[in-house]
RNA sequence: GCGCGGGUAGCCAAGUGGUCAACGGCGCAGCGCUUAGGACGCUGUCCCAUAGGGGUCCGCAGGUUCGAAUCCUGUCCCGCGCACCA
C-alpha cells in the first residue's frame, strides 16, 4: 500500500474524535486516584486575533508530543487548551475591518483566506474571535492531530470564567496584592481617552521619560525647568526659553507658575490642578533672572529657537560644563550682541557667563562638555556632531562622573548611583517636581497628540519583598527547562515593579468593585490552568452560583466556609487531582512578564504541593531564513502545510530540527525532504509488515544480535531524551541514527532468512513505539497492521538488558574499521599517476595481531592506560620480556589506542576473538570488494609483510 | 546599558578535554540499479600522498594541558528580550 498521509490521517483523526480519545478523567475509584501521578500539560492559550502559523503549530505540538510519550508510559495525560481573547487586540481588529482598512482586509483576505461574504461574521469581536478560533486554530490542531481533551475549552470573554477571575482579584485584594495609585498611561487628546500601542499611527516606540521639574523662581512665580539630569543643578548657569513661543501664567495648586502652552494640559492630565491666567510670548521672560531652588542663585533667561515648546515645560535649564548642546548654544549666545541687544540684555552680563563644572570625569578636562566640544571641532549647534558627542558625554558622565564635594553627602558619588537619590531628597524638600514626558512625539490613529496622563489604576504589589520571596521559591522547586533560563525567572522576579492590571476597555472580567475598568490580559491568564481541571464540569452549574465562597470551597477546602458547596468539593477532587501543572511549555520572551506572573500568582493563591513543576521554554520560528509576518503576508499555514505534506511530516519536521527551546526555521526544501524519509520509512514497514517472518524467535546470527543490541541502546538514549523534552535527539535517535544502523544491517547480511526477518519485525514495532509520540497517525496504522493494536496504546518500550551484547557491537565497528582501512588504502592507491592493479584487488589478506600482543592488550583492559603500570606487570612474563622493545613500542601504541576508552569498552574489546570476527564477516567483505578474503594469525600461520597490532590487522591487497 | 543565546567545511547543522578531518542532511561529482528520469545503494567532496599516511582546520588573539572545536582570559561580530504590548 502506497503512503497517502492524506487518506490515514483523515482516519485516525475521525476515529480519535469518535472515541473521545484524549479526553481525561480521574479513574473513577477514588482509591486509584490517589495513587496515580496524572501528567498535567498546559501551553498559554492562543489568541486567535488572526490566523493560525506554522510558528503556532510548533507551539501546541511540543507539548502533544510529551504528552503522547507520558501517556505510552501509562500516565494519565491531560492536555487541554482554550482561548485567550481579553485585552484590545480583537476589539482593534474589529474596528480596522469595519473601517475597511485596506492593510487589514489584506491580511484577512490574503493571509489567512476568509471568504467575502464570511467577513461580515468578523465584526463583532467574539465572532471575529470565533471565526480564528474555529477555522484556523481548532481546525488546525486537530489536523495535526494534538491531543487536546476538547471538552475543556473555553474562552477568557466566558461569564463563567469571569466568575473564576472576580474570586481570584477578591481574594488578592484581601491578601493585600492590589493597590490602588497613579499610574502614566497613553492618552489621546482628541478622543479624551487613553490608548494602546496598537491604536497609534506614529511613536509605537516611544518611551516614558520621567523629568524632574527644578522649581527655579522668580519672584512668586515658579519657573519649573524639565530635565533629564537633576544632579546637575548645581551647574545650571542660564535658562532657555523659546522667545516666540506662547507661554501661559497658571495656577497650578496653590501657586502661580510659568509654563509653555501645551504644557497646560499635560500637567492636568498628570494630576496637577492647572487654571491658565494668561497668555504671554516666550519672550515674557527672556531677560529676567530666575532663582535656583538648591544654590539660590540668579540666573539669567536667554533666548533660544532650539528650545521646544512642545516639550515639557518648555524651559530648559543650561549647564554649558556638562552639555556640549548648551557649551555651544552660550558661545554662540555670547557671539551675538546684536541678538541679545534686541532683547533688552546687555552683553556684557552674557559674556560673564562661565561654565560651572559639577562633577569630574577622567579623561576629560575640567570642563567635560567643552573637551567634547573641542575634541569633535564642533564650532555651531547645526552641526551633526553635536549629537554625538552630547550622547557621548553623557554615557559617560552617567556610568563614570563623579559629584563635586559642594553635594556634600552625595559628594564623590557616581552619577548613575546618586542621581535618584539626589533627586528624591530634593522632591522631599520640595525644590523639584515631576513630569511624564515621551521620548518622541506620538498620534494616534484618529490624528490626535498622544501625551502622557496619569491615570488612577489598581496595581499587583509585585514589588512585595515577602511575595517575590515566595516566587522565587517557586523558582528554586520548579524544573526550568533548558536550565539556564533558571536565572532570567528569578531576574524578572527581582526587577518586576508594581503591575497596573486594569484597563479602560476590552473583553475580559470587569474589576470586581468597579465596572468600568476591566483586568487586562496579563493579568487574567495567571491560574487558568486550575480552571481547566473544571471547566467541562462548571457549566452544569449555574453561573450565579459561582461566588466567592464556591470557589474558596474548590480552592481552600470544606473548612475554608462555612456551609461548602457539595457541587464545590467534588470539583475540588478534579482540581486536586490534576494539580500542579507538570510543564508549562512557552515561549521564551514570555518568561518576562507571562510566566513570572504566573509563578506569583501559584505562589500567593496556592500552597506549596500545587506551584508549577516545570516549564519548559521554547524557541522561536523562522520561515526560510526570515522573521514570520502575516502582514507581509510571509507565513505558511498549517493547513497549506497538512495539504501539502500530510500532519506527520509538519510535525516530524518541527520537532526534529531543533530542541524544543532552539530556535527553528522552516525551509520548505527540507520539509519535502522529511516527507521523503517518512515516505521510505513506510515503503519499508509495509515490506517488514506484508511478508511476515517466524512467530517464535529463531536462532539469531551475530549481525541480528548486533541490530538488536543497537536498538536497546536506542531506546535508553530516546527514552532519555524524552525525559529532558529534548525531542530532537529523541526522535533524531529513533529515526534517523538507527536508520544508520539498519543501512549497515541490510548491507551485511541476507535479509531473507527467517532470523532476520523476524528481527527487523521487532525492531519496526520497538521503532513505531518510539515514534508514535512524533508521527502518531503513520505508526499508529502501521503497528495496528503489525500487531492489531495502535502504536500509541503499546506501552513505551524499555531497554531488554539480554539482548545488550558490547562485545558483538565492538567486533561489528572493528568489521566496519577494516571496511574503511581498505577502501582508504584503495583510495590511496588510486591516487597514483600509474595504474596500481592492486587498488582493484583480486585477494585480500588479513593477518590478526599475535596471540602474545592480545595478551598485551588484555593486560591494559585490566590495568588501564597506564604505561609504567602496564609495563611493570608484563615485564613479569619471561616470553615477553624476552620480546623487549618491541613489547615497550607495543604498549606506546596501544596506551594511546586505550586512552579515553571507557573501562567496559576495553574489556569488551579484550574479549573479542578478532580472527574469528573476520572469518564470520568474510563473505561479506569478500562480496564488498569482489575478493577472496583470507584472514590469518600473526605467527601462527604466516608471517604478514607489515605488523599487526590488536584491532589493526594488517591488510595487504592483492592482485593476479 | 541590563539579561540571554550564538559564531564549526559551499549551505543547514551535531559535537563541552583524548575514539575529531570533526555525526547527519542539503548541494555537487563518479559508479551501480534503471529504457530514461526519480527513488534507492555505494564512493568521493580542505591540501598533499602508488598501502590504511602527512599537513592545515572549528570567528580572532593569547593561555592552561602530555593532549583543546571542547577549559580559561581578552577581543571582534551576529541574534533575541527589556514592561504595562499580547
Amino acid at each position: 500500500m502506497d503512503y497517502d498521509p492524506q487518506e490515514l490521517e483523515t482516519r485516525w483523526r475521525r476515529r480519535w474524535a469518535e472515541e473521545g480519545r484524549y479526553e481525561a478523567d480521574p479513574a473513577a475509584d477514588a482509591a486509584d486516584a490517589a495513587d496515580e501521578d496524572p501528567t498535567f500539560i498546559t501551553v498559554p492559550y492562543p489568541y486567535p486575533s488572526g490566523g493560525m502559523h506554522i510558528g503556532h503549530a510548533r507551539t501546541y505540538t511540543v507539548p502533544d508530543v510529551y504528552a503522547r510519550y507520558r501517556r505510552q508510559r501509562g500516565d494519565n495525560v491531560l492536555f487541554p487548551i482554550a482561548w485567550h481573547v481579553t485585552g484590545t487586540p480583537i476589539i482593534g481588529a474589529v474596528e480596522r475591518l469595519k473601517k475597511g482598512e485596506e492593510e487589514q482586509l489584506s491580511v484577512l483576505r490574503d493571509t489567512y483566506n476568509v471568504a467575502e461574504d464570511t467577513l461580515q461574521d468578523l465584526e463583532t469581536p467574539m465572532g471575529y474571535a470565533r471565526h480564528f478560533i474555529e477555522d484556523h486554530y481548532k481546525k488546525g490542531m486537530k489536523d495535526l492531530g494534538l491531543s487536546i481533551d476538547w471538552r475543556r475549552e473555553f474562552t477568557t470573554n466566558d461569564e463563567r470564567y469571569s466568575k473564576f477571575v472576580t474570586w481570584q482579584y477578591e481574594t488578592l485584594r484581601d491578601r493585600g496584592r492590589l493597590e490602588k495609585g497613579l499610574h502614566p498611561v497613553k492618552y489621546c487628546t482628541n478622543e479624551e481617552q487613553p490608548v494602546t500601542t496598537h491604536d497609534l499611527l506614529e511613536g509605537e516606540e516611544a518611551e516614558f521619560q520621567e523629568y524632574t521639574l527644578v522649581r527655579f523662581g522668580r519672584g512668586d512665580t515658579v519657573v519649573p525647568m524639565a530635565t533629564l539630569r537633576p544632579e546637575t543643578v548645581r551647574g545650571v548657569t542660564n535658562a532657555y526659553i523659546d522667545p516666540d513661543a506662547d507661554y501661559v501664567i497658571a495656577d497650578v495648586d496653590d501657586e502661580e507658575w510659568f509654563v509653555s502652552a501645551p504644557a497646560v494640559e499635560k500637567l492636568q492630565l498628570q494630576g496637577y490642578e492647572v487654571v491658565p491666567k494668561r497668555t504671554v510670548s516666550g519672550e515674557h521672560l527672556v531677560g529676567e533672572y530666575v532663582t535656583n531652588p538648591i544654590t539660590g542663585d540668579d540666573v539669567l533667561v536667554l533666548p533660544a529657537e532650539f528650545v521646544d515648546a512642545e516639550n515639557a515645560t518648555g524651559v530648559v535649564m543650561s549647564v554649558p560644563a556638562h552639555s556640549p548642546d548648551d557649551y555651544v548654544a552660550l558661545q554662540e549666545a555670547k557671539a551675538d550682541d546684536e541678538r541679545l541687544a534686541e532683547y533688552g540684555i546687555d552683553p556684557a552680563d552674557v559674556d560673564a557667563i562661565d561654565p560651572v563644572p559639577i562633577l569630574s570625569i577622567e579623561g576629560y578636562g575640567e570642563i567635560p562638555a567643552k573637551t567634547a566640544v573641542e575634541a569633535a571641532g564642533i564650532e555651531s549647534s547645526t552641526d551633526p556632531a553635536l549629537e554625538e558627542a552630547t550622547q557621548e558625554l553623557y554615557n559617560s558622565e552617567f556610568h563614570q562622573g563623579r559629584l563635586n564635594d559642594e553635594y556634600g553627602e552625595f559628594a564623590g558619588e557616581v552619577v548613575e548611583d546618586v542621581r535618584d537619590r539626589f533627586r528624591d531628597a530634593h522632591r522631599e524638600t520640595g525644590a523639584f517636581g515631576t513630569m511624564q514626558e515621551f521620548s518622541e512625539e506620538v498620534v494616534c490613529r484618529c490624528g490626535g497628540d498622544v501625551v502622557v496622563a496619569e491615570q488612577d489604576t489598581w496595581f499587583l504589589r509585585y514589588n512585595d519583598e515577602d511575595w517575590k520571596q515566595a516566587a522565587h521559591d517557586a523558582v528554586a522547586e520548579m524544573e526550568a527547562i533548558p536550565e539556564n533560563t533558571r536565572g532570567e525567572y528569578d531576574h524578572t522576579i527581582d526587577w518586576l515593579n508594581e503591575w497596573p492590571c486594569i484597563r479602560n476597555y476590552g473583553l475580559g472580567t470587569r474589576l470586581p468593585w468597579d465596572e468600568d475598568f476591566v483586568i487586562e490580559p496579563l493579568s487574567d491568564s495567571t491560574i487558568y490552568m486550575a480552571y481547566y481541571t473544571i471547566a467541562h464540569r462548571l457549566r452544569e452549574i449555574p453561573t450565579e452560583d459561582l461566588d466567592r465562597e464556591f470557589f474558596d470551597a474548590l480552592f481552600y477546602g470544606a473548612d475554608a466556609v462555612d456551609d461548602p458547596d457539595e457541587r464545590a468539593l467534588e470539583l475540588r477532587a478534579e482540581w486536586r487531582y490534576w494539580y500542579p501543572v507538570t510543564y508549562r511549555f512557552s515561549a521564551n520572551d514570555l518568561i518576562s512578564n507571562h510566566l513570572t506572573f504566573y509563578l506569583f500568582h501559584h505562589a500567593e493563591l496556592f500552597d506549596t504541593e500545587q506551584w508549577p513543576e516545570g516549564i519548559v521554554i521554547m524557541g522561536m520560528g523562522l520561515l526560510e531564513g526570515e522573521k514570520m509576518s502575516s502582514s507581509k503576508g510571509h507565513v505558511v499555514l498549517p493547513g497549506k502545510a497538512i495539504d501539502e505534506y500530510g500532519a506527520d511530516t509538519v510535525r516530524f519536521f518541527l520537532l526534529n530540527s531543533a530542541e524544543p527551546w532552539q530556535d527553528y526555521d522552516w525551509r520548505a526544501e527540507q520539509v519535502a525532504s522529511v516527507r521523503n524519509q517518512l515516505e521510505r520509512f513506510w515503503t519499508r514497514a509495509q515490506d517488514v509488515v506484508d511478508v511476515p517472518g517466524p512467530e517464535e524467535r529463531p536462532e539469531l546470527a551475530t549481525e541480528d544480535r548486533w541490530l538488536l543490541s543497537r536498538l536497546q541502546r536506542t531506546v535508553a538514549k530516546v527514552t532519555d531524551a524524552m525525559e529532558g523534552s529534548e525531542t530532537r535527539t529523541a526522535s533524531q535517535a529513533a529515526f534517523y541514527d538507527f536508520e544508520e544502523d539498519l543501512r549497515w544491517y541490510r548491507r551485511r547480511t541476507d535479509r531473507s532468512r527467517p532470523a532476520a526477518r523476524w528481527t527487523l519485525r521487532e525492531v519496526l514495532e520497538t521503532r513505531l513505539r518510539l515514534l508514535a509520540p512524533f508521527i502518531p497517525f503513520l505508526t499508529n496504522e502501521l503497528h495496528e497492521e503489525l500487531t492489531g493494536t495502535p502504536a500509541e496504546d503499546a506501552p513505551w518500550p524499555e531497554v531488554d538488558a539480554a539482548l545488550l551484547d558490547s562485545e558483538i557491537e565492538v567486533a561489528e565497528s572493528q568489521i566496519e574499521r577494516v571496511v574503511e582501512d581498505i577502501q582508504g588504502i584503495q583510495q590511496s592507491l588510486e591516487n597514483a599517476e600509474e595504474d596500481v592493479p592492486e587498488a582493484d584487488p583480486d585477494r585480500i589478506r588479513v593477518t590478526v595481531a599475535a596471540d602474545w600482543k592480545q595478551e598485551v592488550f588484555a593486560t591494559i583492559a585490566e590495568i588501564g592506560a597506564d604505561q609504567g603500570a602496564v609495563m611493570s606487570e608484563v615485564m613479569q612474563d619471561p616470553a615477553l620480556r624476552e620480546r623487549g622493545n618491541a613489547v615497550n613500542d607495543l604498549v606506546g601504541e596501544l596506551i594511546e589506542f586505550a586512552r579515553g576508552r571507557a573501562d567496559a569498552d576495553l574489556d569488551a574489546l579484550a574479549a573479542v576473538d578478532e580472527a574469528a570476527a573476520y572469518e564470520r564477516a568474510a563473505d561479506f567483505l569478500g562480496r564488498e570488494f569482489d575478493a577472496d578474503i583470507v584472514v590469518q594469525t600473526e605467527g601462527q600461520d604466516v608471517e604478514a609483510q607489515k605488523q599487526a597490532v590488536p584491532f589493526r590487522p594488517a591488510i595487504e591487497l592483492e592482485a593476479e
